[in-house]
DNA sequence: CGAGCCGGTAACTAAACAGTTACTTGATGG
DNA sequence: CCATCAAGTAACTGTTTAGTTACCGGCTCG
């Protein structure tokens, strides 16, 4: 991690004069920096964010920021890509392959529902992103291999349940995952215009728990046989 | 609307060298104003829109936009405004109640979807309105009655449906019409990065047409007995 | 030990921005 | 035919912004 390596721990200068700054550490500067973008990103789009508050918020300063990220961009791009690789490696985890077919598509919607739930900044970011019609993300190169994973394991979930007489055969991998993923991203992302007009907090936990069983509930009635 | 009034048809000059001037008309400026701004908030977010941009697209100018508007805060709302007022007016003349519950509720799905695919500047205006949290919907006065209308109309069918045995017990109107919106929001809205990272492009005709009837079809399943 | 490198600071710059002001033009009514 | 007033123009202002530059201080290795 640390280049100049070895011994870390005894950087600390004993002088009392230098008790405001402290000790160095690329790492957590880095790791600061992305996480203070990402939150910023997240509240105001990428129009909106401003560089000199990711500075302030990470506890550091603009000219730490170019160095390590090259530019805006740059470093709004980086924060994008951790935040899939973020819920693509967390999917990879559920193995839903293990289970019945039933049992791993509620599996599925239910993570992907708590997934969003706790990570508001990741629905944030996809919809500051779809504002500039993925211009960004267009041009990653690290992004291609990512996702193929999880619409390979959803079709073959998909196919044993055909197999087993229990799904429908016009069961569609990527309309499954739409389905699950739109009926959790609308409520949360939208939820403050919903909750206005509609004047019923949504975020409240009754509601929420209602509509993480309607979630599961909409997804497997719609592929049943 | 017009405070001067009166025979407003007959102002042109017959003067030759007038024609670059054309002839002035604060209904037709103040509409270009309104217009330009949709699109301008619509693209770039209340935090990216530039006031110079939206003067420059109604091909007036800023002083004409202030003298109109107030300020780029008080443009914005009333875009906003007019925008939740379009969808909700066009949602009345649908009369959802006059056919059985199933065809009821299948025809607003319907009109949902292709309105969405009609007005994506609607769809944008939702996206950058709940990013700043709801902040200037909730100052709006205007907006109180206008979504009521909604829910009771289909709450009305709903319960007709459960009479009649075609619905389960269970079905909350507020519920039916999250779903509705939800998959026909998060399909437009997220097109971008969903064509991106998942390698179809999703606005392809073919696409758009199995999405309409997988709409139909999830909205459907989940409600029927 | 001291040269140089690296993590970090702060003040600066040029451009872009929201909002304002001084002005022009042309229609209208006395 | 001129005084008035509203529609419209364009240049200006103070502030904010992304990005840069000059500098600091302590660690490490020759």
């Amino acid at each position: 991690m640390n280049d100049s390596g070895g011994n870390g721990e005894k950087k600390r200068s004993r002088r009392p004069s230098a008790e405001r700054t402290a000790q160095r550490d690329p790492e957590r500067t880095r790791a600061a920096i992305l996480d203070a973008a990402t939150r910023e990103f997240a509240e105001n789009g990428m129009g909106g964010a401003r560089v000199d508050a990711i500075a302030e918020r990470a506890g550091t300063n603009k000219r730490m920021l170019y160095h390590y990220f090259g530019d805006k961009e740059q470093l709004y791009l980086r924060v994008l890509e951790e935040a899939y690789v973020g819920i693509r490696t967390a999917e990879r985890a559920l193995h839903i392959g293990d289970r019945s077919p039933e049992e791993g598509i509620g599996e599925l919607a239910l993570f992907t529902w708590r997934y969003f739930l706790q990570h508001p900044e990741f629905l944030s970011l996809l919809g500051t992103e779809n504002m500039h019609r993925a211009r960004w993300l267009r041009q990653s190169v690290r992004l291609k291999e990512l996702h193929s994973h999880l619409i390979g394991e959803l079709s073959d979930v998909l196919e044993r349940g055909k197999k087993q007489g229990v799904f429908i055969e016009t069961a569609d991998p990527l309309h499954v995952y739409l389905t699950i993923a739109s009926l959790g991203y609308f409520y949360l992302s939208n939820q403050y215009t919903l909750s206005t007009i509609f004047g019923r907090d949504l975020i409240e936990p009754t509601h929420l728990n209602a509509w993480e069983r309607h979630i599961v509930h909409v997804t497997l009635t719609s592929i049943k046989r």
